[in-house]
DNA sequence: CTATATTGGACTAAAATGGTCCTATATTCA
DNA sequence: TGAATATAGGACCATTTTAGTCCAATATAG
């Protein structure tokens, strides 16, 4: 159903709340109670984040996560970067190159192509968004050329 | 990964290969050795669609399935409502209602209205567009009113 | 030295996925 | 009627992925 893991949900639900802390250093029991999901899961996904950088960790007494940039500079699609690899709408798309299939394909190049626009449309939605969402997304238009980088979510107040 | 499964993404090739042969009707032997899928999974595949009424399919002798409207009113949301069940980015925002989390989260509805977006955009690609891919795809808007049927993809030649 | 944290990994149960196969039924034609 | 060809509707299984827990090691502060 082109649906993100609960893990991934879990982890942006994370990323929000620690984008409302920017100031202070969380740690993944703190995280833990703020979200309510339990704590090994938070402590996994923290890892996990971590070892992407969008968070930094310090250790010890008084450690935790904070984020590593500001949360208008962290999108969607870094989120399933770090949480599921990335985003490719088809194993094709990922492997590019060895499918059994290519000659009587001539499919796969246009999952890849939607899955690009997607990618570009996820980058354009910011953790702030996330946390705080518009009425609604804009639509993606996958017919005419992508804009590379385009500009970040318009709707901010 | 945000992926499709790659059932998914034979069910596409089985209907772009269909598209292509719209006059007669082409038995599941007929595609399986046009698309070079293992022929259990063409039927598999082909049952699974001609379920949720993208293909038509005729029994006995000579029988066989083909397309029950015009390629280009089938779209890829189409192809993956078939085989995929609705297009949703979350489970929250299937199941749309008793989620744990609903008090902290105010994630869900990010992602479900991004969902929505996407699930828009992918019902402007027609089964012509998947068969014969434009140089890329547009760029999903998420951050603007969603126009609902806006148009079909516009490369069509 | 002890408390508190993260780090890095192993581990398990449950579910989804990909794929095959079997029996029943419908249709055509001789 | 009977044989051949198709789909219909399942069951079934192996493998992988997912979600979740837990443990030993390390770093930090007091």
């Amino acid at each position: 159903m082109l649906r993100i893991s609960r893990l991934t949900d879990y982890g942006t639900l994370i990323l929000v709340y620690l984008a409302s802390r920017q100031d202070r250093l969380c740690s993944a029991s703190d995280v833990a109670a703020a979200v309510h999901i339990a704590l090994p899961t938070v402590q996994k996904l923290l890892k996990l984040i971590a070892a992407s950088g969008l968070v930094q960790s310090e250790r010890g007494t008084d450690g935790g996560y904070c984020l590593s940039r500001p949360p208008e500079s962290i999108s969607a699609a870094d989120i399933l970067d770090a949480l599921e690899g990335p985003v490719a709408i088809t194993e094709c798309s990922i492997e590019d190159g060895h499918c059994h299939l290519e000659a009587s394909c001539g499919v796969g190049s246009a999952w890849q192509k939607i899955s690009k626009s997607m990618r570009i449309s996820l980058e354009n939605v910011s953790l702030i968004d996330l946390g705080s969402p518009p009425a609604s997304f804009p639509v993606i238009d996958v017919t005419t050329p992508v804009q590379p980088g385009s500009q970040t979510a318009a709707h901010r107040s």
